[in-house]
DNA sequence: CAAACTGCCAAACGTTTGTTTTATTCTCCG
DNA sequence: CGGAGAATAAAACAAACGTTTGGCAGTTTG
């Protein structure tokens, strides 16, 4: 007896055996439960930290394992970090997804797609951060085209709506986007609980960019 | 002869001595190159790759000496970090004040700073990364002090210009100004050259937020 | 010229890193 | 009740990390 090495807190009882993928009546939807533990740990860290700062102890000692057990489900801590940005993609998508009246008229879907967006934003702000704070550029190519194909998909909500918007023909549609996305995203990182709520924001946003707010001269 | 330990690509004539701080006739401003030096290389390695994924090896090579020696001129890494912020934060709110005309009305001296601030992210991007993409609130908290105080300084420049704006009563100045923000930083994330110079993005950008941009009816 | 001091190198420190390997425990199935 | 397979612990690995130490070369100063 060297070196204590690691040890959790509490010694629990060991559980392997055959506790396995398990299909789900939802959906028919293969699910790991003790993945999906990890990217939850995985993700409470990341949004904390940051991707680069979390250990792979940090994200095991969350799960309440070793950090060698981990590379039983996951093969490196870069794939960790994709499964959470594509959960947190799938999260967010889904909740905009249903919040979109695809029979109203763009206008109504836009403010729909923002409050539904900048609601997943705080209410699920640990998934969200990783795709707000952690940027595929400086990643290695390989989870770099992942993450960007996540944010793609997603995006694409809002590319259609947009394209529908009955806009003057002055305005540039792809920065009017981007200028949406980037006051959503932007919110999240100075919320704060107390004042207004963020489907309030939202909405607010939506109008800035809709109507004149500059004062009659 | 055991490890080899680091070794530098040149071996560079050693250059000890008393090459002191100067007082340059510039302001009489204190001015220590090397130490100069230090936070150029640094600003470019976390511009790269975040601060956290930055080694003080990657600092020390891209200044062309070794990691130890750094702390001659840093007592940590989270100085350094501090450093490079600071004079982020001082080269471009020295762009964006001296492209502010005190004398011209409020909406023209958004403009000239909304212009100003989104050239600076894109022609000292190397720092610009910095201030938009290390968030204070992963740091210790002495050093988030330091960066919030840095950052809340620039932002007051925008804080007083929006204050002065003419705007319809309906419109949350803070939400207004935060919005600008969001749109100016997030810029630097998604511009490419070849389209929109940075100044047009930004002017367009303010004329989104003042104007309706909601076709008539 | 000698003393003092600056700026750096060279080497090492102890710790932490992501990851691999091996063994063990538990569960399910026949 | 025994064997197969799943999920973990335990331990170790080399590499990389931020940082410290000691000394030396060169410059400035008296």
């Amino acid at each position: 007896m060297d070196v204590p090495s690691e040890k959790r807190s509490p010694p629990r009882a060991r559980s392997g055996g055959k506790r396995q993928k398990v299909k789900t009546p939802n959906g028919g939807q293969v699910v790991n439960p003790r993945r999906d533990d990890i990217i939850k740990a995985a993700a409470e860290c990341f949004a904390n930290t940051g991707y680069d700062a979390t250990a792979m102890r940090d994200i095991a000692k969350r799960t309440g394992i070793l950090a060698g057990s981990i590379y039983y489900h996951f093969k490196s801590k870069e794939e960790i970090l994709v499964a959470v940005h594509e959960e947190a993609v799938r999260r967010i998508r889904n909740k905009v997804l249903k919040a979109i009246d695809p029979e109203a008229d763009a206008w109504t879907r836009l403010v729909q797609a923002s409050t539904a967006y900048a609601e997943s934003l705080v209410s699920e702000r640990k998934f969200a951060e990783v795709i707000i704070t952690e940027f595929p550029r400086r990643r290695s190519r390989a989870v770099r085209e992942q993450l960007v194909s996540h944010r793609d998909e997603f995006e694409q909500i809002f590319r259609d709506i947009v394209e529908d918007l009955p806009l003057a023909p002055w305005v540039d549609r792809s920065i009017w986007r981007l200028a949406l996305l980037s006051e959503l995203a932007w919110t999240m990182i100075w919320y704060r609980k107390g004042g207004k709520t963020a489907a309030e924001i939202a909405e607010h946003l939506v109008a800035l960019l809709r109507y004149r707010t500059a004062a009659a001269d």
